[in-house]
DNA sequence: CGACGCCTTGATAAATGTCAAACGTCGTGG
DNA sequence: CCACGACGTTTGACATTTATCAAGGCGTCG
């Protein structure tokens, strides 16, 4: 139901930051780097990754047009940012921002809510991986279906391993959930990456978020 | 390390908000209530519990003298708050909270840095839930140690259930794991809720964040 | 002393990960 | 236009981890 382009965020609406493009699967920072900048993306999506010494692999979050990405408490990031596809990055020091809320009283909420919105993101992610695989992967998919979808029609920029490092799954366990999903009809795979969204109901039972409590 | 009991918090250091008393396992507030108070842990401790419909319970967080609870964005709570023992709380009407950053600046500051400091707290909680069962128990109490130790103890106010509910595993994989890390001298169990930390190298070791990529 | 709540331990089942191979698709070059 | 190769995805057999079910221990408070 979401429109998938062209959804203005803080930053866009007042003209702030520069736009910059980032090929697929080029690095926006790293982990480690310094939190100097602020980002919103324009077009395109973003995934926050952090690696592990042993090479597992987390993502934090994915990020589409409108959503805003590298705030962070610390010096230093925590996790680092890449485009997922070719990409349209709004980047405003962050220092520059700070100022301009001493101006700007709804800035300074916004940037507030902001936060906000992202610990209420982190908490549905959090949620997830305390769930069964088949809930986890049913929850990517109603969530992308709320952010992302055309129609009924989901058309993932990130590949399978993505997913797998979002839902805290591996990548093998991921793609017998998408098949067997698409067996009981609760989806369906025009291709891998192209989704089609048939039995809302039954998927959303599927998130184990039932009724009253969630 | 960290001192246990009295460390002020950004409201107690300014006077605002009351202080309330609650008993152990007592509601603070409950999920899907209105939020219109914001908290600040003066003694004890707070867990905030989410109830999925099926039971399930996950705990998102523990809260400590100092430490700022009940932030959230939306109108209503997503998770609810109940005293682990009997604590003592200072509470402040939201509104009361946002219409002094008005005039005083660095107090809105400060409540940005709380929201992004959560923010930092749930990356490392979220960063946990996708790791084994051994790294989960053993970031715990890596975390419990940094935060409520006193030298190299540890008194546990919470449950085995809290903990497994914080882990997001069953608590006889935690008591399992308990029992495995004092076999291996990792660990000395006074008592159920009274643990030594003894070495602290292999614990960190084993919390799965080696070196560099923390 | 007894009962209750919490914690531990054991046996077994279920879920998920690992390793390996086959399959598809897409772009490139013959 | 077709063949090939690279890469991502799917599938299968098997190993491992964790959950479940059940019982027993331990400490505390009446």
């Amino acid at each position: 139901m979401a429109p998938a382009a062209s959804r203005p965020g803080v930053l866009a609406r007042r003209m702030l930051g520069v736009p910059k493009n980032f090929q697929g699967n080029a690095e926006i920072f790293g982990q480690g780097e310094p939190v100097d900048y602020l980002y919103e993306v324009v077009s395109g999506a973003v995934r926050s990754t952090k690696v592990l010494s042993d090479g597992r692999r987390q993502i934090g979050g994915v990020y589409f047009a409108g959503d805003i990405f590298g705030l962070e408490h610390g010096n230093e990031h925590s996790l680092g940012a890449e485009a997922v596809v070719p990409s349209t990055i709004r980047v405003i020091k962050r220092r520059t921002l700070v100022q301009l809320t001493a101006d700007d009283r709804a800035l300074a909420e916004d940037l507030l809510a902001m936060a906000m919105c992202q610990v209420e993101r982190m908490h549905r992610h959090e949620l997830m991986l305390i769930m069964t695989a088949q809930e986890r992967v049913n929850s990517f998919l109603t969530e992308m279906g709320q952010r992302i979808s055309i129609g009924d029609v989901i058309s993932l920029p990130m590949s399978r391993q993505d997913i797998a490092d979002h839902v805290g799954l591996t990548i093998e366990t991921v793609s017998r959930i998408f098949t067997d999903l698409a067996g009981g009809l609760t989806i369906r795979l025009t291709s891998a990456r192209m989704i089609v969204l048939r039995d809302r109901p039954a998927r959303e039972r599927g998130t184990g978020r039932g009724g009253l409590l969630d």
